[in-house]
DNA sequence: CGAAAATTTGACATGACTCAACTGGAGTGG
DNA sequence: CCACTCCAGTTGAGTCATGTCAAATTTTCG
């Protein structure tokens, strides 16, 4: 899963990337974006490798240039939770830390190389300061992933493993490919073992889903 | 429960509580407080009104002056699941659906008599364009939110039911004052019946909790 | 190829749900 | 002020989805 080598990424196309992001929120002068732009740093996080681990106390965020994660937090049992996959144009890092100010409590790891634009907070802070039109942006981050999150909880909590199952992989009809069952499964909130049996139940009630 | 009668709340009252929380997150000048104000009107939403329903398109959110609300929303199965309780000094209101600028998915009731402060759509794009200042009070607002779902989301993965009670009242230690018992069991995610039966369990096993 | 990890399968345990009945207190109207 | 209704809460019996533990099988990858 998820073998893809990252093709080669330059920094021109990163920025250029990033910048159609943020100009479709945004308006901004050449001077801004050129000021947003070097408080971003490009990075290739390989397989497996993490941008962020529980406890760092960096508060890094990243813009998704190219690549996959997972974010998860690692409960006290030492289950993995996955709380969403990160794909392209998608941002990373744990937010609710970076607002207490307290050591994340999140772990974002790359399921196959993957390119990110990262800021560290100083970069925010400088950001904010000298482009305050960026607070929009950032409240306008927030409140999408917000309201990401309580449609996770309510489903959660609303509906069964199955149903949840059916509604992740219409939302991604290509996430089988991309992420091994078992972090799918996390994602979830089951077991493995559990959403292979569910699997196997579903295709013998017919019920879709190929084989 | 919940039989608090409102005692009268003054418009100036309202005011200097909601400007003290304000302050304590933003600077402003008299005129722009002035002007944000003025945006806000005062209610008071009588035990078990609604001060927003599923289906509105109104985008309005509330400053809790004083009293008890609950935020919940109704699945398909017309089961309803409380997202949080709001206290003095929290804000209601759907801003996942605002952001989306989709119907309400949530409701928002009056446990108790209830003065709220709120505000429309209209009045807080008023505020954002002419103080944009306060962008980063509601982003702010949006992080802490979403901070507060995020470990709620945790736990509700990954914690007991018991154990979520038992969270519940370590952090609203007269909850059950407040609130009833079926509205905390559908907090917690289980039924009323679950919650009953739990509770007698927890007695039995001297597991504390008062009789 | 061979070790390690992922997935599948089996047998069994259990927490929470479902449905249904009962209890008790709060509010209402005559 | 009593009778009545209504709703919240409790209790019981049976079911089901998912977890637990353990082992077999397949896939991945060095």
């Amino acid at each position: 899963m998820a073998n893809t080598n990252a093709t080669g990424i330059t920094r021109a196309q990163a920025d250029e990337q990033l910048i159609q992001y943020i100009r479709s929120r945004v308006n901004l002068t050449n001077e801004e974006e050129a000021f947003i732009l070097e408080r971003f740093t490009l990075r290739l996080i390989e397989k497996k490798h993490f941008f962020i681990q529980a406890g760092d106390l960096l508060f890094e965020q990243a813009f998704i240039v190219q690549g996959t994660m997972r974010v998860y937090y690692l409960d006290i049992k030492s289950q993995e939770h996955v709380l969403y996959f990160g794909f392209q144009d998608w941002w990373v890092g744990d937010l609710a830390s970076i607002q207490a100010q307290t050591p994340s409590q999140l772990n974002v790891q790359a399921l196959e190389d993957t390119w990110i634009l990262s800021f560290t907070q100083r970069g925010i802070e400088e950001i904010l300061q000298f482009v305050p039109s960026m607070e929009r942006m950032f409240r306008i981050m927030a409140q999408r992933t917000l309201a990401v999150l309580q449609k996770r909880f309510f489903l959660t909590v609303s509906a069964s493993a199955e149903e949840r199952y059916l509604e992740l992989i219409k939302r991604h009809p290509n996430i089988e490919q991309l992420v091994a069952q078992h972090q799918i499964a996390s994602y979830l909130g089951i077991l493995p073992e559990s959403l292979s049996r569910m699997k196997r139940q579903m295709i013998e009630q017919r019920k879709q889903v190929k084989p």
